[in-house]
DNA sequence: ATGAAAGCGCTAACAG
DNA sequence: CTGTTAGCGCTTTCAT
């Protein structure tokens, strides 16, 4: 098995005449290495541009130094902006992230079943991913430290995850367009039978439930509608909601994106925002600043940092307890909410 | 060194009454395995739920089965479609993606130094980022094949790349104005001191100032403004160009986010898009679909897609030749550009 | 404080 | 067709 040949500890060793275990000692900085030694050692690592062997190391360690984080890329913007967070909390620490991808079911099943029980990752991230019943047995009895970031599933106690109050954001949501007047409220969200299991929507809509229960109006399933998460599908649904007699006067969406597919349809329907129709989004991405949209400000970014840094913790005390760390939200008041037309 | 213990080959090995050279055979799928071998193994793995260890593998066979993709993630969006392009087509392949994330100066350095000197991974991914002068030595010499996205380093023609003719699109989206009658055409883009070594502003300043060119308008530096990419920073470089008297009547900005700005900026002017102004922008990101922005489509994600593929390649076949693949661009025309008022 | 040696788990000759 | 063997490059006892 010959390679090309980079230099390796024994380079190193035979330059610096001590023995590869010294090398070794040098470069993982174990003390008991005398100040010369230690001198001539670097001295060598230096003017042979040594680099250890990653591969090397890992089997000798048994530590693969790479965290893995599992994301739905293309489902939503969200996600990626979570992801980013991640990155940027994962940049100065000396572990290598690997990306999973996840479009199919397969691909899902595969991510959940097999990387746990793998030691080819320290730690494990999901994001905006929840384990089907099937699913939880190979978290719980994961080998390696995981944390779910935007999902709270109920039966994995023992996995730490970061969350936000979905209930108290689609309730604060809805309590605004109560307070301005509204009495006939629809919402707008994703179809239950989610193929990734967040409940993310479910939750905000539980929040607008609440906020409809507490001032007293009762709930209009015929204002409410949910599809697949996209502007598109959104849009399709608004033009059923707001295209009616009775239509609402004002409308909760799950997210911003499906905030702006409903803007699209008022405005094909010849509806003025917020003046006929006032809508409020969830998490305030920057098209929600641009288009000056009311909105629950989720803190994204923040919620891929925190995930990777409880992991991080996590790996440096392996006996921490599971933590469950919910982030707040925060309504932005733009200009897609008004009092409506006849108050 | 005691570790948490998965079966290993040898137990595989044990189960089916073998050597564990023929349990590797089996799991690389070599030929030359008797049949009812096969089986026997196949049967021990399955029973064992046995899978390799990468690290193992890894070492022994000198390759890393990863992919490295360096990226300055929160420079633009356009960087996280054109990741997303790399990260699905990479999704179905045997290797794993680790992301680098480049912001400051330092591990910019680090990035183009080191990683294609280590052995770390098999195949390395630029995205818009170009190599400094100092820094194609290192790419040149690099062990791993390299292929950049979005960059197109004269002095590196041994290293494949993808790239979008930016002058060509700069060129389409000023032609644009002067088609509809406008004389006075500003251009919004970054500084030239980029911190990330793009050029491809600067190429689509080059379309811009040939397409006056060819139309007999001398260029007016007064109309033309740069800086660091952002929304808001495009937004108070366009207040200054459109806040004057002798205004542009139109603007091609280099990109979406920074015509956003300059909309915004208009708007706050009292200026109405496009009758007062015409606004092109450049990649036709989502938000430039929702605000109906005129726009020059660049495939950000296939870009992604191709650099990837091209990687792969290379990677089947370490002898073929670099590529240069252009993409095409594509002018949309959408409702912020028309003939200026007095035309 | 340092060297020698025994692996980590797997692969790839080399025999047979 | 299959077993045996010798590493891959590094870490870590165990001696000294």
């Amino acid at each position: 098995v010959k390679r090309s040949s980079q230099p390796t500890i024994r380079d190193v060793a035979l330059r610096a005449h001590v023995s590869p275990g010294t090398v070794s000692r040098v470069m993982r900085g174990h003390r008991g290495v005398a100040q010369e030694t230690r001198r001539r050692v670097l001295a060598a690592i230096c003017a042979l541009g040594y680099t250890p062997d990653s591969a090397a190391t890992r089997l000798s360690t048994g530590r693969s130094l790479v965290i893995g984080v599992v994301v739905p890329l293309s489902t939503r913007p969200s996600v990626s902006e979570r992801l980013n967070g991640v990155v940027k909390s994962l940049a100065e620490s000396s572990y290598d992230l690997v990306i999973h991808n996840v479009e199919t079911a397969d691909q899902r099943t595969r991510c959940f079943q097999n990387l746990p029980r793998r030691r080819d990752a320290d730690g494990l991230l999901f994001i905006s991913l929840a384990p089907r019943d099937a699913e939880v047995q190979a978290l719980v009895e994961s080998r390696v430290p995981v944390v779910l970031i935007d999902a709270d599933p109920p039966a994995l106690v023992a996995v730490s995850r970061v969350v936000v109050d979905d209930k108290a954001g689609g309730h604060s949501a809805t309590r605004h367009l109560v307070g301005l007047g509204h009495r006939r409220i629809g919402f707008l969200g994703d179809a239950v039978d989610d193929a990734f299991g967040l409940t993310s929507s479910r939750d905000r809509y539980r929040g607008y439930l609440r906020a409809l229960r507490e001032a007293g109006i009762p709930p209009r399933p015929q204002d409410c509608a949910t599809g697949e998460h996209s502007r598109a599908e959104a849009h399709a649904l608004a033009l059923r909601l707001l295209g009616r007699a009775g239509r609402p006067t004002a409308l909760v969406a799950a997210s911003d994106t499906q905030a702006v597919g409903a803007w699209e349809a008022a405005r094909e329907l010849g509806l003025r925002v917020p003046e006929d129709v006032s809508l409020v989004g969830y998490d305030d991405i920057e098209i929600a600043q641009v288009l000056g949209l009311t909105t629950v400000r989720q803190p994204l970014q923040h919620s891929g940092r925190r995930g990777a840094e409880l992991l991080l913790q996590r790996l440096r005390d392996p006996g921490a307890a599971a933590v469950r760390e919910v982030l707040p939200t925060e309504l932005v008041e733009r200009r897609t909410t008004a009092p409506p037309q006849g108050a």
